[in-house]
RNA sequence: GGCCCGGUAGCUCAGCGGACAGAGCGGCUCCCUUCUAAGGAGAGGGUCGGGGGUUCAAAUCCCUCCCGGGCUGCCA
């Protein structure tokens, strides 16, 4: 009996050997196909939960499981490590953000490390250091060189308690601020966006990605590319000094059916346009509205609601005088800001007019449709109605016609609307990486220039719980010269949004210690793009988007080729806790990683996590369940040391020997297939059965045999990708060389998998009844005349008549009979 | 409201046109008793969410409804 299987202690030996060893280090080699295998680093929020273990621990399998198929792997990580987390630290628990920050990274290092995954550590990124940061303010430099960074002014979250601006994480999810509660409004401030509407159209082009259609699909409605026609409505009043409203609409087709006009609250033109009678109820809803939490804004629960202005429009269409009202539905930031209001065609136009009673007129006629009163709005294509000339032209196409005659009429234009707006990246934070802008009162908006990066975030802030940025009242930072005309001058004090960190960090890992630019061309055009991507679906249009959106500028730039930053992407699902909820700690379901490690080895937590289920679907953490794996990895044990056995018998049953070498390369073929594909669960199921199979009495017979050991010898490299210690240990204690991770994934052979015999399966009219055991290489005609003569299919067709005879190569006869 | 995923044994999942539907775990029965929050042997267990259709043949394809989960959310 072999000693027991102590996971604790092979694992820590195991670990340190392979770092003694700088096992995972990569190093270029031409010689062998790159592979750059990338999980989303973590936030360093201070432990290492089951979600990072989840997304880390398959991703680590797959990056190993390349590696063993010949691949030059590079399998990096890091630690995102700016963020509002470590502020508040700092506010509630008076420790330096940095302080807490780095403590953390220490930890978390350590979880990672027992983990046994096979990082490169020697690439690790901080994004909290200056060495990184510098290169987010090299690149705001160059996007602001190109056009690509633009100062606006834009609403920011506003919390009259506190007298100060809020991040949107500030801001609760009932509108309220986190600290005062206090209802958050708006305020207009000016701040830094960057220009990633430019891209918009490249960013809807996913030709490239080999992606989740369901992330591609999220991504394209966040983008909202819509054609549509921008068209003029002359206003009744010409004494102003706007002559007209334009609006946008994709359904030119229903125009006839206009009965309203709806402005934004913030149109510019609504001061105007509002009649002396109408002015003190317009400026209490523009106020209302002001004042109103984004959150309410966007809730579709509550009515619509509106103010009529006093002022009228023209449809040039049919000369009709159309009322305009100004409302919350209608977005300044979309299109024009102003909507036509269309309510047989529309819903919140029908909502609207049903409130207020104005006029409904069916313009789209429905299927069947008598002439009658719509009950509710009707948004199919259907024949226009009441539309003058466009009478009788079906809707599709009458949208074409209307654009035709509105650019022919010189009222408007086609024109195509994006949902997407630019990227408002000023966070008025400390922590995060300054904003490389100073103010000078002679020369205005001036860069730092490069060689003056990095603008140091300054370590001696006073944290005070404003919710403003420290940096504002840090004199030292503050207050500086121009660069231009040396004159006294103010800095930026926003920092960016932490989103810019992730946006290109999967190039610093290629040249981490890079000095001249944010990463060395040549090393990274090698390495670019990564190959495989692994992460949660919850960063589909944040940053996957922004990701992307900086590869494209990064491209243009000159410095890489690609178009695209993660050519392959896989999102794993969220573990849940054992109640089948989200683990969090006010429900007492956390499932603490490092306990599990601690009792049962990260071989048997990694290998359980890979078995509860698709890895894309995630699910409950079973308490019960991580015990089978445990002893399935136990029992693996006892196999491979107590029946390994040298030496070289004859086989002892010819028949047995083959059906022991067709299960190795039978499960050979399973597991690679399924790692190739991220099929973890059924991998260890395919592990676990060829497992119980080499545990079976009558296979015993076999050890000593060639075969037996070649059927080991599978099992331990198969497992090597999951389970990485135990397959070491076992792999040295069966007299094998350091290391199995250096070993080829094991190939499986065709023809040993193949049957020579099977069962064919005879049907009368789809019922078995008769399975026949016959050659696997059976020909077609003979297996159709087997099946007619047996005894058992004559019995049946008795005297009915054959109609047809359907054969499925290898499997089945079915006789047809009437 | 829209889009996406899922509903198969008590639980977690395979199977996704071809046999009387399979694995792991749990439960059950028996055996063992210095690997003991254990080991071995074995037998059970399923209207494949409901209803229609297509087919020689449907868990598998189509339609429809029901139930869970995720994302999204007035974008004119």
């Amino acid at each position: 009996m072999a000693e027991r299987y102590s996971p604790h202690i092979i694992e820590a030996k195991w670990q340190a050997r392979w770092e003694q060893d700088g096992l995972y280090h990569t190093q270029d080699d031409p010689a062998r196909p790159k592979w750059y295998a990338l999980t989303m680093f973590p936030y360093t929020s201070g432990d290492l939960h089951c979600g990072h273990w989840y997304a880390m621990a398959p991703s680590d399998v797959q990056a190993r499981y390349k590696r063993m198929k010949g691949y030059n792997v590079l399998f990096p990580i890091g630690f995102d490590a700016f963020g509002l987390p470590a502020e508040n630290a700092a506010i509630q628990r008076s420790i330096h953000p940095f302080r807490w920050t780095m403590d953390n990274v220490a930890n978390m290092r350590q979880q990672l490390r027992s983990m046994g995954a096979m990082f490169d550590w020697s690439r690790e990124i901080i994004t909290c250091l200056p060495d990184y940061y510098r290169w987010n303010q090299w690149f705001f430099l160059q996007f602001y060189k190109r056009g690509l960074a633009y100062r606006a002014m834009a609403p920011a979250n506003w919390c009259p308690g506190c007298q100060t601006v809020l991040a949107n994480e500030q801001v609760m999810s009932d509108g309220t601020c986190e600290r005062c509660h206090s209802t958050v409004t708006k305020r207009d401030l000016e701040q830094w966006f960057l220009r990633i509407t430019q891209y918009a159209d490249e960013l809807l082009d996913h030709r490239e990605l080999q992606w989740p259609e369901r992330i591609k699909v999220m991504q394209t409605n966040w983008i909202g590319k819509s054609f549509g026609v921008e068209v003029s409505f002359p206003l009744e009043r010409q004494d102003l000094s706007d002559k007209e409203i334009r609006v946008f609409t994709t359904r030119p087709d229903t125009i006839y059916g206009v009965t309203f006009m709806v402005l934004a609250p913030e149109h510019p033109l609504v001061p105007q346009l509002t009649t002396p009678e109408r002015r003190a109820e317009v400026d209490a809803y523009v106020e209302a509205t002001r004042r109103e939490s984004e959150i309410e804004r966007q809730s579709t629960e509550r009515e619509k609601t509106g103010v009529f202005t006093g002022a009228y429009c023209i449809n040039q269409f049919n000369g009709q005088r159309v009322a305009i009202f100004i409302a919350d539905y209608a977005l300044l930031h979309y299109g024009t800001g102003a909507v036509m209001g269309v309510p047989a065609h529309d819903t919140r136009d029908f909502a609207f007019a049903k409130k207020y009673q104005l006029p409904i007129i069916t313009v789209i006629a429905p299927p069947d449709w008598q002439g009658g009163e719509l009950t509710e709005a009707y948004t199919e294509p259907g024949a226009m109605v009441h539309s003058g000339p466009f009478d009788g032209i079906w809707s599709t196409e009458g949208i074409e016609k209307v654009n035709d005659y509105i650019e022919q009429q010189g009222w408007g234009s086609r024109k195509v609307s994006y949902r997407l707006r630019d990227w408002l990246i000023s966070r008025q934070r400390y922590w995060g990486t300054p904003i490389p802008m100073v103010y000078c009162p002679q020369c205005g908006i001036v860069p730092v220039p490069e060689e003056q990066l990095p603008v140091l975030l300054p370590e001696d802030a006073a944290f005070r719980p404003t919710g403003e940025s420290p940096l504002k009242y840090h004199q030292a930072f503050a207050h500086t010269t121009c660069p231009q005309c040396g004159q006294a001058a103010q800095r930026e004090s926003d920092t960016m949004d932490t989103f810019v960190d992730s946006s290109w960090y999967q190039m610093r890992y290629l040249s981490p210690s890079y000095e001249q630019g944010p990463f060395d061309q040549e090393v990274a055009a090698r390495w670019h793009p990564v190959d495989q991507y692994t992460g949660g679906a919850e960063h589909a249009t944040m940053h996957l988007l922004y990701a992307r959106f900086f590869h494209k500028v990064i491209r243009d730039l000159g410095l890489v080729r690609s178009n695209e930053p993660y050519a392959r992407l896989y999102n794993q699902g969220q573990i849940l806790g054992p109640d089948g909820q989200r683990m969090s700690k006010s429900r007492g379901n956390v499932v603490a990683p490092d306990e599990n490690v601690s009792r049962f080895g990260a071989d048997t937590f990694r290998a359980y996590l890979m078995f509860l289920g698709p890895w894309d679907q995630g699910g409950p953490f079973n308490t019960e369940g991580i015990n089978g794996v445990a002893r399935w990895i136990a029992r693996v044990w006892n196999l491979v040391s107590d029946h390994w056995t040298e030496g070289d018998r004859e086989p002892p049953d010819d028949a047995g020997l083959r059906e022991l070498l067709r299960w190795t390369h039978r499960t050979i073929r399973k597991v690679d297939e399924d790692l190739a594909e991220f099929r973890f669960n059924t991998m260890l199921a395919a592990l676990m059965e060829f497992t119980n199979y080499l545990s079976r009495p009558e296979t015993q017979g076999m050890k000593g045999t060639a075969a037996w050991r070649e059927a080991l010898e599978s099992l331990l490299l198969l497992m090597a990708p999951t389970t990485p210690h135990v397959a070491e240990e076992l792999w040295a204690r069966t007299g094998h060389a350091f290391s199995i991770h250096q070993q080829a994934f094991p190939a499986w052979d065709q023809t040993r998998i193949a049957e020579d015999q099977i069962t064919l399966v005879v049907q009368v009219n789809g019922r078995v009844r008769d399975k026949l055991m016959v050659p696997a290489s059976i020909a077609e005609a003979e297996a159709r005349e087997l099946a007619l003569a047996s005894e058992r299919v004559r019995a049946q067709v008795k005297d009915g008549r054959v109609t047809q005879v359907i054969y499925v190569p290898g499997r089945l006869v079915n006789v047809v009979v009437r």
